[in-house]
DNA sequence: AAAGTATCGTTTCAAACGAAACGACTGTCA
DNA sequence: TGACAGTCGTTTCGTTTGAAACGATACTTT
């Protein structure tokens, strides 16, 4: 146990003492009920899981490729060429992942793999004809999921959750940062 | 690859046949770009993962615990006694993870398993002296990361970001269910 | 009561994960 | 030039994950 967490144990030991006594009822009431249904953490994780999950599921059934592949097509098929690198800030994904995705992208066929002509350590990604075609069918798909997925908003909304998201990005940068 | 699959890169061939002739950025206009950073399943979960980060940091710097065990001293602290079952419905975990982070919180001391009187396949879930000691502490540091969370918001918009999660949510169940 | 079915929680198994070690390559500084 | 430090992408290693198999208990049907 760190010194932190004796610290905030020691600050709450009288209530405690007391919700150890009496019953604990009293001191969730005392203390304000917590709730982890309402827990902002918790439900962003909750929430973003099943999206996760529903999405993963279509492109595996209809594309055969796993969120980490289909985020790689993504940003080729946005802006190829791309080093290893690149493709790693704009996925958002580390190394190691985008490593695996693009192992898995060549073995099917969707992406291409060159050596860059001036760094011999930087990759020239992009993808082959046969990944165009599947980005070029996975994009409008991809689109109409989104527009399924927030069809009970109104635009007015959807502009709201873009900026509570950047907002919420900006702070936790600011927080582990 | 999958029937619908097919029939998905049938239906843009035209498009793609033209993409591989002419350049890309003519598709990409012609279809609209297409980016990532801005498609909201990506947002979601990078945001959403970056939060589950900075707060599993504290969580086990703070108190030794990991996001899951977290979740369930959570529940038990809000009301125990609880079944593995009851568990594993109000932390959105499943069956094997719940069972994993109650080992986990056994061996640390903070939560009791006892046999249910009724049912012998039920088990009676509660936190230890021990175990509630630590939900006292954890519960306000918890409210006060969440607060840092959403310092920037408004307690308008704070509503308006628990409304849309609710939509979003009441969505995808109709996506995948 | 016996047999068959269902539920509960644990364990097993293979896949996916991130941190760190690594080899390959480049740039710098002596 | 030769050593050294830095960067790039892959691979290794131990952990975490969810699906499925499992043993144990309870319910249902006959």
């Amino acid at each position: 146990m760190t010194q932190a967490s004796r610290a905030a144990l020691r600050q709450h030991e009288d209530r405690e003492d007391r919700a150890l006594n009496g019953t604990r009822d009293e001191t969730r009431t005392e203390a304000g009920e917590f709730c982890l249904a309402g827990f902002l953490p918790y439900r962003l994780s909750v929430t973003t899981n099943r999206v996760s999950r529903a999405f993963a599921a279509r492109y595996t059934r209809e594309f055969g490729l796993s969120i980490p592949e289909w985020r790689v097509m993504a940003v080729l098929g946005e802006r190829a060429p791309l080093s290893s690198n690149e493709v790693c800030e704009a996925t958002a994904m580390d190394k190691a992942k985008v490593s695996r995705a693009l192992t898995a992208l060549r073995h099917k066929g969707f992406v291409k793999k060159a050596p860059h002509p001036d760094d011999q350590r930087l990759l020239r990604l992009s993808l082959s004809a046969k990944g165009l075609r599947v980005y070029g069918a996975i994009v409008p798909r991809a689109r109409q999921l989104e527009a399924e997925l927030t069809a009970g908003l109104t635009a007015g909304e959807r502009g709201q959750l873009d900026r509570l998201l950047d907002k919420l990005q900006a702070r936790v940068v600011d927080l582990d940062g």
